[in-house]
This record gives structure tokens, C-alpha cells and sequence, in this order.
RNA sequence: GGGCAGGUGGCGAAAUUGGCAAACGCACUAGCCUUAGGAGCUAGCGCCGCAAGGCUUGUGGGUUCAACUCCCACCCUGCCCACCA
């Protein structure tokens, strides 16, 4: 532990101030150990899983135990988290707030391959780190139902996961093209490919052609984003999520090849302007590329050009792709919509993942516009904007005109003169009609790829068997084998998958001495010979085993079904627990899941958060679980910056919560992060604004300490050193401050919270308080602060713990005022105020500010022409 | 190129959703206290002006008795996504 210089930083026996017994600094190490030894022992926050009759499970999104440490962005996330599951308890609910680690990953396999340690080692040392970090925090962490993703008890339900998707047919394996980082040695996930590069390391990512494991999160694609309107989450990550999935209705016309028996499939989203389409563009990689162009006579040509723009792609990635390339394939169709004989093209922008990968091009589109212009394709516009002198730049090809909202169609017949806009619903209908095309719903969402080339992860729990396949192979009779899902080819040679039992579970992952990625395209794990080489779980014949991993995002997937159903370890219970046979305890799910608030950054809006409800939606189909959303409310927070940049290693701008948990204790650092702004927004952090906190507690820390006790009628008086007044106003100010703070608190907008509380706390100096007044800030004050409150309580000699206090109801009559500001505007400009009764009448109001000097000006001789009176609040006298 | 969020004092921000713009805090200024200091207390603090008063929420327009708030156009910043037809 850090010590830190007394002399300097915060003497806790203040020797300036002693003489004079005017301001006492409060010892916030001394207090902040004293309670959290206390609570420790007390299992203070304690909640029975079993039995607790108002269950609210709480929880923030689990940190990556960095070997930095905690990062004021977790502290931060983390607080905010707390804030509110401490106010939920206080209202009553009992409040499940686990904390765990995810521990897998590529960060920790990265980390440790730079340090040279084992992944393994590290990973042990930031969990302990970690641990004692968080536990300074004030968190009402359980800890006896913690998790961590990297530890055999739980990858083996990670893996268990694994094979309920396989079983399910939610899992298979295929060659697919995969974003590969040359640097890092591994398959990318779309996501982790940013501009082209990686996300980690940031060199270029290429693609390559490797057997992969996916997801078939696509399956899911339209209930991920139907149930998004009842689930209460904040319209932003929604909204991100909807764009990912990335929905779009769209048609697919079906065209005969001319001078063929072939028929292709096109699709387009953009269908209005149908009567433009004057060519075909097909992706140089299309499956179908070959079959097209068998008999023509330069397919020599065209194929070796295509697979040139192929080898572009990938030397370049999708960064510059703004040149078009293509080449004519001397093939046509006859275009279903009379549009006449239409070339085929092979062309660079057309990608074969998307619709059918074939499109019908027009002059209504950039980019088809730019590859026609290029290689002198005909055109021809039939949208066309209102304004007639860029009509005639469109006639004349001089714009692309693509607006198929606004635009208006000149063909067909049927639809001239209409606004694009407008024609796409019967646009649909007359081409359906017509039986020229389908209606086909394409989705952005691709399926999940879950393999990773590297060490540091759950290991897949399949089995390759070539003897299997033998066996069961089609000759032998049994058909219907779906590759991919049944059987895979591994180095020319068909082989039977097949799935590690339950019982067999953990596949552990082996301790090597080179856990570094090998660049062959293959996992680590795949030069460890006594882990690949294994016996068939069917045939009981050598077999060999999947040597890739699993994504972290399958770890952080289900880990909050995991939490509630851990059991303390080295108990009784613990043997029981390891004869599950699913990872969780149904009782206790049904008692607490799905989860009542789930607050994390907006990172990961769409990742996880996608991911999680997909694997939840598949375990309730399944029938594992009875609920197909995780998270009834998801909140995000925002980021903490540093002089309003990112915080990164490399800018030497991280804060270091440690610092400052010893300068100013975590209550001061709690709060502060709260006070920054609104948590949705996050804000940035100010070494200089932190005083503002600690100022604000060290104030009541004195105000406790000077205040003089007496006994009057059964109440005990708080005098501070301020004026004497009677105690009857601040009362009122109580009873708002309640109000405004429960209100703040359960729209996560603490910054004002605070500021409310600092405001009542501010009447303080200047009135006699009772004890009952100061314990109401105290109680709203404690899931900010809860060392200091629960000192100060202790101090002031209430009874038990503040934080086993009733949330504090107000009384809406000692809202009401007695006296309100009248605002007096003439003509909309503020002229004066008055104090009156707030009941007071449109007529008397009036009068009465025309009898004030200052309005009385504006109204030498006329009265006003029009008076506009908002009862109690203001009075506008209109002149004109 | 697309989506989302945002633009208010020197700074972080607030404004009951159309009704006193700048609460609360930081920084700053003056005074007090003093065992002289990274402490506390009192007061001040949007801009211009000695004042009366005038001006002020990215820019320009509009609606309204009244606009930070609603509508239209534009500019700027941040985040996320992007060969998605």
C-alpha cells in the first residue's frame, strides 16, 4: 500500500486548526478502514439468494482486470452502479450487486505476451489487485457470488454454452473470409476491425480463407429487434442496436441469363426507380462468377481480373476503395421488368455477403453511376428532382440524382409524375403483382464468429473423428449429413464432429509454456500434442480435437445467469453445486433474473449487449430459462475524459484512483465523479474540482463536530456557530431537497442530487437545525458517501447503521409556500419581482404591479392591452 | 457517405420541459481570521457601462404575450458505423 506524506498532503489531526477549534479535516483513511472492516465483518450487505422476499438484482458490466488497475473510468461506472443499488436497498428491495472478473481475452493474452509472464500468472496477480482496489470502493459487492471467466469452474459452463448452441443447431462450422491480423496473429471479429485495421494494434487487416466456428445469431435477428420495443433502455443504445441489425426491406427480381438455361437473383433495396436499371454488376467473388461465364471466350480473362480485384481487396483491406474496377463478362439478362437485354459486369464494389451479391444497377446510384461512366455503360435517369435546371443536369448525366424519397419518377406509365417516396408501396405491389419479383428482408447482422486462433480462452469442445465418419459416412447409408454442422474436411479428409460430452467437461485448457499465437492460422493449443490428440467420445478411435477458442464475448455473455448461483467456496453447498447440470440453480434464477438494472458503458451498445440477449433468447427457447431478455433496464454512462481527450497509456493522461482514494478518501472521489455531470453523459475529470467535494464534507465534519447538544422538548438541537433563527423554514427546504433527490436518483441524474444536497447543507450555517434535519441529509446523502454518513451517524449518537434507514418520504404540504416570487414582465421583458401569496388572483396581481414605480412607467396613462398571467409565477402586461 | 449525441460565463454545469438564463461547484477578486496556509469565514463574480440602463444560450430566419427549450436553414465539435445497392 501507498503511503503517502502527512505533512503535505492531509494532516489528520489538523495542528493549525486545533488552537482554535474552527475547522476539523475528518481522517477519511481511518474512518473509510474502520467501516469497511466493519461491514466486512457484518456481512453487512449480505442478502439471502433463497429467500429474500423483494429481489433486485444489480448489476454494472464486469472490468478486465488490466494490470494497470482499476481505472477511474471503472471507479466511475462502478459508483454510478452502486449509487443506485444502494438507493434501491434504502427504498426497501433487496439488492444482489455481484462483481467478478472477465479475465479471458486477447487484452490479457497481449499483456502478458509483451511482459513475457504467463497469461495465467498475470491474470492471478491483477485479480488480486483488482480485488483490493474495488474493495475501497464503498461497493455493496458480494463477494462469496463472485465470477471469473478464465477459472475451470466457470469456462467449463462457458463450454457447456458451446454445446447447447451445437445441439441446437445454432453452431457450425464453415470457410468463411475472415479479417486477419497479420500483427496479432489472428482472426478478427467484424467489430474489432476499424477503418480497416485492427482494432488492437492498428496495423492492416487483410482477409483470409479459414474453417471457422460461428453463431447463428442471425436467426434471431428479427426478435432482437421486435422485442427492442417494450424493453426499457435508453432510446440511443436502441437505436444503435436497430442500425446494427440493420434491417431493410427490399426485392428480389429473378432474371433469366440470355442464351442460357442459368436464372439469377438480384436484389435491391431501391427498387423505385426500377425502369433506370441498364446493367448487372456481380461480385468478383461470387460462387456463380464461373458457372456464368463457362462458354465465353475470354473467361480466362475475366476470371483472372476478378480474382485480381479479390487479391486487391484484401492487399488493401476496404480502406481506399474509391477506384471502381470491373471487366464485362459477354453475358446479358433479359431483364424482367422490360428494361431490355442488360450486360453483366464483374465489378470491384459489389460484394458477395450482401442481398444475393448480384445488383441491377441504374444511373440513381453513386457509385453504379461513377463504374457506368467509366467503362461508357448506357444510362438512363428516370428520377428526377423538382428543380429544372438540375432536371437537366440529370437528363443530361451531368448528377447522379439518387434522392428516392423526394424525387419524382417520369417512368413507368403507371407512376409518372409520382414523388418516389410516395410510389415505393405500390411499387412493391405492381412488380409483385406483375410476378416480377419477391419481397426479401436483408439484414446487416452477420452471424456471430466465435474462433479464435490463440491461447487465452475456453477451448471449443469438439472432436474431429475420421473413423467416425467411416462409420457414418453417406456410402454406408446415412444421409442428410449437413457439412459444417455434421461433418467437416480436415486436410482433404471428411471427418464426423463431435461434441465433447457434458460429463467431460471441463476441456481444460493446458498449461504451455508458448501460449504465443503460432501465424499459421492455428491456434497454440495446435502444436500441444497430448491436447489434440484425444479418443472419441462416440467410437472410443483416436480422434483429434478443436485446437481454436472461444470469443470473450461468449464468456461475458451469460455471466449474469452465473452470479446468483455461485456458491461460497469450500462448502457443503460447492460439492452439490458441481453436480448441476446446467450452471445455474432454476430456483434462484426464477426468484432473481432477469435482471432489474444493468448499467455499462456504451461501448458496448451493440457487441455485447447484442450478443447476450441472442445467447438468452436461445437458452429460453431451449428451455433453460424462462425469460428471453436479460436486462429489463439497461442505462449507459458516459466516458470520463482528461482535459477532454481519452484517457490512454500512451498520453500519459490516465488518473490513477488510487492517488486520490488516499489524498481525499473514496467518499470524496464517489461523489465527485457524480458531481461531474449527468451519468449518461460522463465529463472530465479536474484535479481542481475535486476540492469542491472535499470542502462540502469537511464542512459537515466540523458542523458536527462544533455543534452544541441540548435537549429542548424532546428534540435534540443542532446549533451551529451562525445565527440563531427559528428552525421552521428549513423544514421546508428538507422536504424539497427529498423531493429533488429521489427524484434525481431514480433518473441516475446525481450531479443536481448533489448539488440539492449541498444547498440544503448551506441553509445549515444559518439556522438552528434539529437532529432530524441533519440525519435526512445524512440518510440522502449515504449512497454517495457511505463511510462518512455512517461515522457521522454513529457520531451523532443515532441508533444502528444509516444505511438501514428508510429512504425518507417528503410531505407535500411543507412544500407549499407561503410566500412565491412574482415575476412582472412588460411586453415579455422582466421589469420586477414582488412577494405575494401564492394564491393570489389575476385581478390583484394586476393591480399590484401597476402600483410598483418600476412598471408603473411603462404605463404612464393606458392600461395594458393584454395581460397574460401564469398563477404564482408570473404576470406578463402586454402593451401592443 | 450514414447514424447518434452535443454546442449556455474563464471552467464543469443547471434551468420544474415554453414562464426570473447561469442553481450547485471550480477558478478568480476584496475583506476578516491567523500559529502565514494547498485551511476557514464574509461578500462579490455572464458581457458593456461610473450609473440609469442595454446586451447575452453556435449562426441566420420563423412561431409566440413569452424561446436555451418548438419549427426551418446553415455552421462547428465529439462518438459510433461504413464497398450495406
Amino acid at each position: 500500500m501507498e503511503r503517502y506524506d502527512h505533512q503535505k498532503i492531509d494532516p489528520p489531526s489538523h495542528k493549525a486548526t486545533e488552537g482554535r477549534g474552527k475547522m476539523d479535516r475528518y481522517n477519511h483513511q481511518q474512518i473509510e478502514k474502520k467501516w469497511r472492516t466493519k461491514w466486512e465483518r457484518q456481512k453487512t450487505w449480505k442478502v439471502d439468494l433463497a429467500k429474500a422476499k423483494k429481489p433486485y438484482y444489480n448489476l454494472m458490466m464486469f472490468p478486465y482486470p488490466s494490470a494497470e488497475g482499476l481505472h477511474v473510468g471503472n471507479v466511475y461506472a462502478f459508483v454510478g452502479s452502486d449509487i443506485h443499488g444502494r438507493f434501491a436497498r434504502m427504498r426497501g428491495n433487496d439488492v444482489f450487486e455481484p462483481m467478478g472478473f472477465d479475465s479471458f481475452g486477447i487484452h490479457s493474452e497481449n499483456f502478458a505476451i509483451k511482459q513475457g509472464t504467463h497469461p495465467k500468472e498475470q491474470t492471478a496477480k491483477n485479480i488480486k489487485n483488482f480485488t483490493l482496489q474495488l474493495k475501497h470502493l464503498g461497493g455493496l459487492f458480494d463477494w462469496e457470488h463472485s465470477v471469473t471467466t478464465s477459472e475451470p469452474e466457470y469456462y467449463k459452463w462457458t463450454q457447456w454454452l458451446f454445446l447447447q448452441l451445437y445441439k441446437a443447431g445454432l453452431a457450425y462450422k464453415k470457410e468463411a473470409p475472415v479479417e486477419w491480423c497479420p500483427s496479432c496473429k489472428t482472426v478478427l471479429a467484424n467489430e474489432q476491425v476499424i477503418d480497416g485495421k485492427c482494432e488492437r494494434c492498428n496495423s492492416e487487416v487483410i482477409q483470409k480463407e479459414l474453417e471457422q466456428w460461428f453463431f447463428g445469431i442471425t436467426k434471431y435477428a428479427e426478435r432482437l429487434l421486435k422485442n427492442l420495443e417494450w424493453i426499457d433502455w435508453t432510446e440511443k443504445t436502441k437505436i444503435a442496436q436497430r442500425n446494427w441489425i440493420g434491417k431493410s426491406e427490399g426485392l428480389v427480381f429473378t432474371a433469366p441469363v440470355k442464351n442460357s438455361k442459368l436464372h439469377i437473383q438480384t436484389f435491391s433495396a431501391h427498387f423505385e426507380a426500377f425502369q433506370a436499371d441498364t446493367f448487372v454488376v456481380i461480385a468478383p467473388d461470387h460462387p456463380l462468377l464461373e458457372t456464368l461465364i463457362e462458354d465465353v471466350p475470354n473467361k480466362k480473362e475475366i476470371l483472372s481480373f476478378s480474382q485480381k480485384i479479390v487479391e486487391n481487396r484484401e492487399k488493401e483491406g476496404y480502406v481506399e476503395e474509391k477506384k471502381f474496377e470491373g471487366i464485362f463478362t459477354g453475358r446479358y439478362i433479359v431483364d424482367p421488368v422490360g428494361n431490355g437485354d442488360l450486360p453483366i459486369w464483374v465489378a470491384s464494389y459489389a460484394i458477395k455477403e450482401y442481398g444475393t451479391g448480384i445488383v441491377k444497377c441504374s444511373a440513381h446510384d453513386e457509385r453504379d453511376f461513377a463504374f457506368a461512366k467509366k467503362y461508357g455503360i448506357r444510362l438512363k435517369p428516370v428520377l428526377f428532382p423538382k428543380d429544372k435546371e438540375q432536371k437537366v443536369r440529370v437528363e443530361k448525366l451531368e448528377e447522379c440524382y439518387t434522392d428516392m424519397l423526394n424525387g419524382y419518377l417520369a417512368e413507368p406509365n403507371e407512376f409518372s409524375g409520382k414523388r418516389a417516396g410516395d410510389a415505393r408501396q405500390e411499387v412493391i405491389k405492381y412488380v409483385i403483382r406483375k410476378g416480377l419479383a419477391e419481397p426479401k428482408t436483408q439484414y446487416h447482422l452477420r452471424d456471430w464468429l466465435i474462433s479464435r486462433q490463440r491461447y487465452w480462452g475456453p477451448p471449443i469442445p469438439i472432436i474431429y473423428c475420421r473413423k467416425c465418419w467411416e462409420i457414418r459416412n453417406p456410402k454406408s447409408g446415412i444421409r442428410n449429413l449437413i457439412v459444417g454442422h455434421d461433418y467437416t474436411i480436415i486436410e482433404g479428409k471428411e471427418h464426423m464432429i463431435v461434441p465433447v460430452k457434458e460429463k467431460d467437461l471441463p476441456v481444460l485448457l493446458p498449461d504451455v509454456e508458448d501460449f504465443r499465437p503460432s501465424g499459421t492460422g492455428k491456434s497454440p493449443l495446435a502444436s500441444v500434442a497430448s491436447f489434440v490428440e484425444t479418443t472419441c467420445p462416440e467410437c472410443k478411435g483416436p480422434a483429434k480435437r478443436e485446437t481454436d477458442v472461444s470469443d470473450t464475448f461468449l464468456d461475458s455473455a451469460w455471466y449474469f445467469l452465473r452470479y446468483p448461483s455461485v456458491e461460497a467456496k469450500n462448502s457443503v453447498l460447492e460439492i452439490r453445486n458441481s453436480k448441476l447440470e446446467i450452471p445455474w440453480n432454476q430456483q434462484i434464477t426464477r426468484r432473481w433474473l432477469p435482471l432489474d438494472m444493468y448499467i455499462g458503458g456504451h461501448e458496448h451498445a451493440v457487441l455485447h449487449l447484442l450478443y447476450t440477449r441472442f445467447i438468452t433468447m436461445a437458452l429460453k427457447d431451449m428451455g433453460h430459462i424462462e425469460f428471453e431478455e436479460p436486462f429489463k433496464k439497461f442505462r449507459a454512462h458516459g466516458l470520463i475524459t482528461k482535459e477532454g481527450a481519452k484517457m490512454s497509456k500512451s498520453k500519459g493522461n490516465v488518473v490513477n484512483p488510487d492517488e486520490y482514494f488516499v489524498k481525499y478518501g473514496a467518499d470524496t472521489v464517489r461523489t465527485y465523479l457524480m458531481f461531474i455531470g449527468p451519468l449518461g453523459e460522463g465529463g472530465d475529470w479536474s484535479d481542481k474540482g475535486i476540492v469542491g467535494i472535499s470542502r462540502f464534507f469537511n464542512r459537515l465534519w466540523s458542523f458536527a463536530e462544533n455543534a452544541q447538544l441540548q435537549k429542548r422538548a424532546e428534540t435534540l438541537l443542532l446549533r451551529s456557530s451562525g445565527v440563531l433563527a427559528q428552525g421552521v423554514e428549513i423544514e421546508a427546504v428538507r422536504h424539497r431537497t427529498i423531493k429533488k433527490v429521489t427524484e434525481d436518483l431514480e433518473g441516475l441524474r446525481y450531479n443536481t442530487a448533489i448539488a440539492a444536497l449541498m444547498e440544503y447543507s448551506n441553509e445549515f450555517s444559518k439556522k438552528t437545525v434539529t437532529l432530524d434535519q441533519f440525519n435526512a441529509l445524512l440518510i440522502l446523502l449515504s449512497p454517495f458517501a457511505p463511510h462518512l454518513t455512517e461515522e457521522l451517524w454513529e457520531k451523532l449518537g443515532n441508533e444502528g447503521s444509516v444505511h438501514n434507514q428508510p429512504w425518507p418520504e417528503y410531505d407535500p404540504k411543507a412544500l407549499e409556500e407561503k410566500v412565491v416570487r412574482l415575476v412582472i414582465q412588460v411586453n415579455g421583458k422582466v421589469r420586477d419581482v414582488v412577494e405575494v401569496s401564492p394564491g393570489i388572483k389575476e385581478k390583484e396581481a394586476v393591480a399590484l404591479a401597476l402600483a410598483q414605480e418600476k412598471i408603473q412607467k411603462w404605463f404612464p396613462t393606458k392600461k395594458p392591452k393584454n395581460v397574460v398571467f401564469v398563477k404564482g409565477r408570473l404576470l406578463n402586461l402586454v402593451s401592443y
